[in-house]
Order: C-alpha cells, then structure tokens, then sequence
DNA sequence: TCATGTTTAATTTCGA
DNA sequence: TCGAAATTAAACATGA
C-alpha cells in the first residue's frame, strides 16, 4: 500500500507486487520478454523507489522470477549474446491479478493448477518457453514490417500477429488501464488521448520523485518511454486503485463507460480475421499479449 | 569476480 | 484467526 513519504514521494513503495513490476517490464517491451538486468532497469527507471536498496529487491525478484511459475525462463539464442536468459510471462498465467489488487493475486499461478488455458499453448515450461520465442520473433518481424509501411488511416494494423483466441494478459495495457479508469484524486483516464505527464496528479509520487517526470517542463517523450502499445509506460505505471469500482458497461465488466473499447477487449477482437504474420508466416496463436492497436502503433516502435 | 539463477526458511501482510 | 501470498535473507551453484 502506498504509505505517505517520510521525506519526498520517491520513497513511497509502489503499490505493485515484484511478480506484478515484474510482468509489467516483460510486457513493456515488443518481444515480451526480458533479461533480468533490463527488468531491473525498467523498474528502476519507473519507480525511484527502487533506486535504493538494490540488493535487497533484485534478490528478491529473482526469487520470483524463479520460484513463480508464471515465469518462464528463455534461453538466448545464438544471436542473442549477452549475460542471463530472457524471461517471459506464461502464456496461460492468465489475469493472475483478476480481483483487482497488483499487490496480491487471489491464487498463485502454477503450471497444470487448472487455470483457464489456451489449447494452442503448450503449458510445460520448456514447450512454453520454445513457444515464446518463436512469438518473440513474429512479433519483431511484425513491428520490423510495421515500421517500413506507409501510414494507414487510423495507424497500423499489426493485427496479422497471431493471437491466441479468447486470451487477455493480465498486463496487456488494455487490463491496466481498465483498472486504472479511476485515479486518485478524482482524474479519469480519457483516452484515446493517453494521459500525459503534465495531466497526472501528484498523486502519482512513484513516478515524480527524484526529479524523474518533470511536470513543469515541456512534454518531452523518449521512444523509450513508450510500452509496445503506444502507451507511455509512465502514463501506465501509478498506483492504481486496490479495489476499483464495479464494472458500469453492460457486456464489459469492470470497464467504466470512458473506456474506449479497444482499450479493453482482447487484441484479436480488434481483428479476428487475420492470421497471419506480416511475416507471411503462419504459426500458432501467439501467448496472450497485444501488440500495439491499431490506434497507437503510430508511436509505439520502442528504441532498445 | 560478478551477475544470474535456484532453493530453503523465516517473517510479514492480507484476504476470507 | 488462519491460511496463503508476498517479502526478505541467505547459501550455494553456474557461467561469462
């Protein structure tokens, strides 16, 4: 729970869970998974709080990362070089955080515990794995073919990646920003103009303290502050209501009326009839993510 | 040597 | 109040 600071914001603790930053880092970028030293950084970057105390929490995050096993460990490939495996979210650990608290799931997700899966997704850890850096790869090549077309009206439509049928990841930004409708302080997310610094209230300390948003200052985007949705990663990473309030959209539960509806149903909604790969590639349905809608992949092509 | 990864255990916190 | 989830600490192994 966010605690008032004893001397400035940035030392309140966020009121996310390692396992919900965690998976919040591996969704933030386009491939959907990540080396434990760049989870590190995203967190550190989002959230000063982290900036201290490293030991502490990155020992503990590898815990988790380890222990849960809604992670799933990736190995590099050949032309991959670098330290560590990737880390991946399994594609069946579903809305681990359905009953709307990031800081503690109703149930730990287990592999074969009985959760809802899909049945194109293989559930061993090892299948899962290989499966998830095939998607890793369709999605680069979708935002590699993305980023040499010409502008559509209404922005790109990367669609054509496969998804799997029925699947929403629970950090999806779509998930997120469904929980976060409601900001403290009264402010409602109004998109599709994503809420930019300068509009977040200072309710928000995780991500002002240590001069980290300016909100004085012009707005000022790096490409890096963006999530693979187009979304900008600092809009998406504040606290957010433990409890939010009930659904008030009939057929849309928890989605309050503001919420566009692209923001909240399932990425192969938006396209059901595409399956394959801007690759050409046919493949299965890829793990429960989105890549970025239609509306925001204009800015959405991440720098790493 | 250090970063990464695994495992165990104790403790704290929260929801039912 | 109790059980489960989350956090923290620590020891140890492995690999670049």
């Amino acid at each position: 729970m966010p605690r008032p600071g004893r001397n400035t914001y940035s030392d309140q603790k966020p009121p996310y869970s390692y396992i919900s930053l965690t998976a919040m880092a591996i969704q933030s970028c386009p491939e959907k998974m990540l080396p434990l030293s760049e989870i590190y950084k995203f967190i550190m970057d989002r959230f000063p709080y982290y900036r201290e105390n490293t030991q502490r929490w990155q020992n503990s995050l590898r815990h988790n990362l380890s222990f849960n096993d809604c992670f799933i460990k990736i190995p590099r490939r050949p032309d991959q070089p670098g330290k560590g495996s990737f880390w991946a979210l399994h594609p069946n650990c579903g809305d681990m955080f359905e009953n709307g608290s990031f800081l503690r799931r109703r149930k730990r997700f287990k592999v074969g515990g009985g959760q809802a899966t899909d049945p194109l997704v293989p559930s061993k850890p090892q299948d899962a794995a290989q499966y998830l850096q095939q998607q890793a790869k369709l999605r680069l090549s979708a935002l590699h073919a993305a980023a040499h077309l010409p502008q559509m009206p209404g922005g790109y439509n990367l669609s054509s990646v496969p998804q799997p049928s029925g699947f929403k990841h629970p950090f999806a930004i779509e998930n997120i920003i469904a929980r976060e409708y409601k900001m403290p302080g009264g402010l409602a997310f109004s998109a599709p103009g994503y809420p930019l610094h300068s509009q977040l209230p200072p309710a928000w300390p995780h991500m002002y303290g240590s001069g980290m948003v300016d909100t004085a200052a012009p707005i000022s985007m790096a490409a890096g502050d963006y999530s693979a949705y187009g979304m900008p990663i600092k809009s998406i990473c504040h606290p957010v209501p433990i409890k939010p309030t009930p659904a008030s959209v009939p057929g849309l539960p928890g989605l309050p009326a503001h919420i566009p509806a692209f923001l909240a149903n399932s990425p192969q909604s938006l396209s059901p009839t595409s399956p394959q790969t801007a690759t050409g590639q046919s493949s299965p349905a890829a793990p429960g993510d989105s890549l970025p809608s239609s509306a925001s992949l204009q800015s959405a092509v991440p720098v790493h």
